[in-house]
Order: C-alpha cells, then structure tokens, then sequence
DNA sequence: AGCTTATGAATGAACG
DNA sequence: CGTTCATTCATAAGCT
C-alpha cells in the first residue's frame, strides 16, 4: 500500500534543519527533560509535606485511570512498549535497520525485558513494522527527484484543518491568541512519572552531544 | 568534537532528517510537554494548600506563559474531510468495500485534492477505518439470536490466538525510577515554569514537516 | 462550559 | 517481507 508518507505533508523523505534549527531543537528537549524531573522533585516534596498534614483523603494520585491501567491487565493482550524499550528499540534499529537475527532477538528481548514484560516474538514484530513502516515513507517520497525537498510543500499548506466549506481564517497569521486547546487527560503521578522511565538516556539519538543547561 | 569542520564554513550547515527521526523527535517533545503540563498542574494543586507557606507563584491559573508555551507544543490538528471530500469517499466505498490499491490512492487522493488539502495517507487511513468500523457494526447486530448477547463489546471472546507463547501482559505498575533524581539545583517553581516558556521561540515541531526554512 | 461521541491516526499482531 | 486487520489513542465536533 502506498498510503503516502506523511499525513498532510506532501511528499518529502528529509528534512534538511540548519544547524541552529538543531540547536535549538536540542535544547528544548533538554529542557523539558530537566523541567521534568525538576517537578518530580518538587512534587515528591510537596506530598510529603501534605502526607504529613493529614490531608491525603482523595489521593488524587490514585484516580481512576491509573488504577484502570491496572485492572485492565487481565484483558490487556497487546504488548505496549514502555518508553525506555521503545527508546532502546530505536537505538538498535538505528545502527542496522534491518531485522536482527535470531540471537540478536534474544539478547534484545533479554535487555528490554529489565524495562518490563516482553517477548522475542515482540521483538520481532516491532522490527519487522518497524522496517516496514519506514520503507514505506521512503517509497512516497521517491516521485520527487532532485530538489524535492522543500519544493513540495511550498505550494498549498494554508488549510491544516480543512473546515468544511468556507475556509476559514488563515490560522498562519494568527500570531497572538493560539487557540489553546488542550484535552489533558487525567493521568496520575505514578503514570506521569513511569513515561519518564529512562529521563536521563530520554535524549534519543540523533545525537544530543551535550546540551549546556541544567541537564 | 570534530563536528563538521567545513560544514558551517562552507555555507553547508544543514542536518538531514529522516521522517522516523523527525517522528520520534516530535513524539519526545509531546511527552515532555504533556508531562510537564500535569506536573505542573499537579504542583500547584498541591501548593494551593500551603499558601501558608506563601505562595510562590502569584496567580496559580494566570500562567499564560507555561500554558502557551505548552499548549502550543501539545496541539496537533488532523485532517478532517470537507463534506465534498466525504461523499466521494463514500461513493468509492460503496463501489468496493476493500482498500484500494497503491495506483488506486493516489487517484483518489488526487481527486480529492481539488477540494482540499489531503494526502495518500488520509486516504489510505480512510478506508481502513471505514471498513474496519462497518464492519464492527454488523458484527454488534448479531446479538440477536440465544444469549450470546453482545459479545462483539465484550473482550473476552477475543482469543483468536493471541498471545504466541510468553507476551505476557503485565503492565507493571511503573518503577519509579530512582535513577532519576540526580542532584537538582534548588531552583524554583517560577524558574522552572518560565525556562519552559523561552524555548519557545523554538519550531513548533507538528509544524515541523511544513516549515519551509532556508528560504 | 464541560462531557460525550465520532473519527483520524498510530501500531502490535497476523496473514499470504 | 509486504499488506491487512484489530485495537487503541487523541482530538474535533456535537450535545446537554
């Protein structure tokens, strides 16, 4: 299937970034990254000093969404890589992207498995989506020859949304006043926390050298 | 170290992205912010009820910037198809059920382009969708003869075969990880907020794959 | 103005 | 391996 490589991209494989552009890509991650950990800390902080208060009625760290992601393990058959597999997954595939052996699998699965439950059969199959997947963009991308690059997107990008019928306001000239609109949905510290399994290595690898913030 | 020497002299300094580099990135900064936001909210849900301490920030819910910066960063529009777009959709679908092949998408997404913006992948994704719901519907009629009831909701009678040999859904209730609490400085809330509002000046990454730099 | 529903997109697993 | 299915997630639209 060719299904196209992008959603509303257009047809580009690479994107070619300045390196400013990567520095300061960099840096948010980084950012973020020790923003992150900074308020776990001060949340464990604050808790306790609330614990200790006496007032831990609702315990809003044991809504309902948590405890639903633990009931629902009974009826939970499909494996969810946890971040920190994923981000190792990655990195592996990253160095050959091909599917590993049979006793490479095995070493993979021994390694994730320090991360959580998983199976060589997960393995394998991350894989084989994974290069599937990825070969698939790249053949969207082929028609452009040459300077495909950016040329493609150039042309009509204006309607992200596409509302029905009357176009509506050009949200690129909205400078001020970004519609903020963002479901968060309720998840809990202990949840929040666990997507930050692997926070230190969090920065992936197109190589984050070093990022001079308080990380 | 070495970096690349004559890339930036040469006027050459630019980075090529894949498209999975420029998805996981993109994935990474959600987390972050996402995780950021709750965090956030967390903490000053808990430091309302320490005002006796004194409040650290002024106006918890007044935090344009944090919710800006975050918002900004968490919202991602999708594709949505115009009516006209639609009813073709439909029409095809009606003619066969089954996913068009690769020739079959580009046609069809080329002739919905004259209506709005869209690529192969919405299409693609389109039909999937639409068959693997009309289909789920027909299969909820069923319930009507003995007791079998709607089992179709039911997740119990979903064992195909799932489950090869050892994926083993465990869900384990996160692992805290204490390797991430390496020394903080004592930095505050208000900083902290604040440092996740200066990146961003940065790309907005979902805008990433449209951006056209080096213009 | 929030909560619910519909649906676009992502992805693990299965199939041929 | 490439393609397809089934399930889940996220969000825009709809409802009360």
């Amino acid at each position: 299937m060719e299904e196209g490589n992008f959603q509303n991209g257009g047809g580009l494989g690479v994107k070619v970034m300045t390196d400013e552009q990567m520095e300061m890509l960099r840096k948010q991650i980084a950012v973020y990254a020790t923003i992150c950990e900074q308020l776990v800390e001060m949340h464990k902080d604050l808790s306790a000093q609330q614990e200790f208060a006496g007032m831990r009625l609702g315990n809003p760290y044991c809504d309902p969404l948590l405890s639903s992601a633990v009931h629902k393990i009974g009826s939970r058959q499909r494996w969810t890589p946890k971040p920190a597999q994923l981000q190792i997954l990655e990195q592996i595939f990253e160095q050959c992207n091909a599917t590993p052996g049979r006793q490479k699998i095995k070493d993979i699965t021994r390694e994730l498995a320090q991360h959580g439950q998983i199976s060589e059969t997960n393995v394998y199959n991350w894989f084989q989506n994974r290069r599937a997947r990825s070969k698939r963009k790249q053949s969207a991308v082929v028609p452009n020859n040459g300077e495909s690059e950016m040329e493609t997107e150039n042309e009509s990008f204006k309607e992200k949304k596409t509302r029905p019928e009357d176009s509506q306001p050009d949200e690129n000239t909205t400078p001020l006043a970004d519609q903020m609109y963002f479901n968060s949905p309720d998840i809990g510290f202990d949840q929040l926390v666990g997507k930050m399994e692997s926070p230190g290595s969090c920065i992936p690898y197109w190589q984050m050298e070093q990022y001079d913030l308080l990380g």
